[in-house]
DNA sequence: TTATTAGTTCTGCAATTCCCGAACTGTTTT
DNA sequence: AAAACAGTTCGGGAATTGCAGAACTAATAA
C-alpha cells in the first residue's frame, strides 16, 4: 500500500467513525474530530490544527471538543511554556469501557425492575416475561463482575 | 398504595421511559409508546387505543409504530375476523440482549482494528493503547460466548 | 354499490440541532 | 500600552427532525 492510500484510507475512516458516533448520539463534527484523534499518525492534536484538518470554525470545535472532554472521550494536556492545548483520545482502558456497559444496562434493568412493582397482575405475560429479563440481566451483571475481577490485575 | 396512585406512577414510568429511549435515539414519540406497551397492565393495544392514550396523531402513531417494529421493540398480532392489529412489546429474551451487546461491542472492536491497521508506526503510543483495547474487548466477547452457553438452555 | 374501518402517505408548519462568523475574554508577547 | 494568541460565547441562518391534518388506499360491512 501506498503512503498516500494508506492516509486516504484514514480520511475515509474517520468519516465512517464519524458516521458511526453519530448513530451513537455524538454530533457530526464531534464524531469526526474524535475520529481523526482516533486514526491519524500524528497523535495530538492542537486547536488550529483540528481547525486546520476538519476545515471547521473556531465555535464548532470549541463546542466539539469541549463536548468530547466532557464525555471524557479526549483529553488535553499542556506543555510549559506553551499557552497551546495539546489535545488526544484518552484511552480509558477495557475496564472502564466496561463499566459503562454496565452502568447502562444497569439503568435498563432498573427500569424494568420499576415496572414489574407497578403491574397491578405481577403474574401476567408482560410481567413474567420483564421479570425473566430482569433476573437474566442480574445475572449477566454478575459475569461482568467476575469479568472484571479476572482482568483487573 | 391506592390504584389511582399506581395509575398516576405508571404514566410518570412511561414519560420516564420515553426520555430514557430518547437518549437512546429513539423519537420522543416512539419511545413514550413503547413504554405505554411496556407499562401499562393492558398488553395488548390497537391503533386507537395508542391514539387515544398518547393523545397523538394517526400518522405519527403509524411512523412511531413501524419504527419500533423495525427495531425489533414491538410486533403485532391479529385475530381471525378482525382486521385491527393488536401491538405489544416482543420480549426478546436475554440472550438475544446479550447479542445485541456483542453486535455493539463487535462493530467497536471492528473499528479498532481498522484503525491499528492503518497506522504508520505500531508501536506508537495510541497503537499501543488500540490494541489493548482491541484485545480486552476480544476477551470480553469470548465471555459473552461462555455467558451465552451457560444461560442457554 | 356505497359506507366504514384500519391504517398509510403526503404536504407543510414548528421546534430543534448544527454550525458559522463576529464579537468578546483572558493571557502573553512586543 | 498595544498587539497577538488561544480559545469561548453569542446570535442567527440553514438543515434536519418531529408531528399534525388531510387526502388517500385497501379491505370489509351494509
Amino acid at each position: 500500500m501506498k503512503e498516500s492510500e494508506r492516509i486516504e484510507m484514514q480520511k475515509e475512516l474517520i468519516e465512517y467513525i464519524g458516521r458511526y458516533l453519530e448513530k451513537q448520539g455524538y454530533q457530526p463534527v464531534a464524531g469526526r474530530v474524535l475520529g481523526l484523534l482516533m486514526v491519524m499518525d500524528k497523535e495530538e492534536y492542537t486547536f488550529d490544527e483540528i481547525i486546520l484538518a476538519m476545515k471547521i470554525s473556531k465555535s464548532s470545535a470549541s463546542a466539539a471538543l469541549k463536548n468530547l472532554e466532557l464525555r471524557g472521550a479526549i483529553e488535553y494536556i499542556t506543555y510549559t511554556g506553551d499557552r497551546k492545548r495539546y489535545f488526544r483520545i484518552s484511552f480509558s482502558d477495557i475496564n472502564i469501557v466496561i463499566e459503562g456497559i454496565e452502568r447502562k444496562i444497569k439503568a435498563y434493568a432498573d427500569i424494568m425492575d420499576r415496572v414489574i412493582s407497578l403491574k397491578k397482575n405481577p403474574n401476567s405475560k408482560n410481567s413474567i416475561l420483564l421479570k425473566n429479563i430482569s433476573g437474566g440481566t442480574k445475572f449477566f451483571l454478575s459475569q461482568l463482575e467476575d469479568f472484571r475481577n479476572k482482568n483487573h490485575k
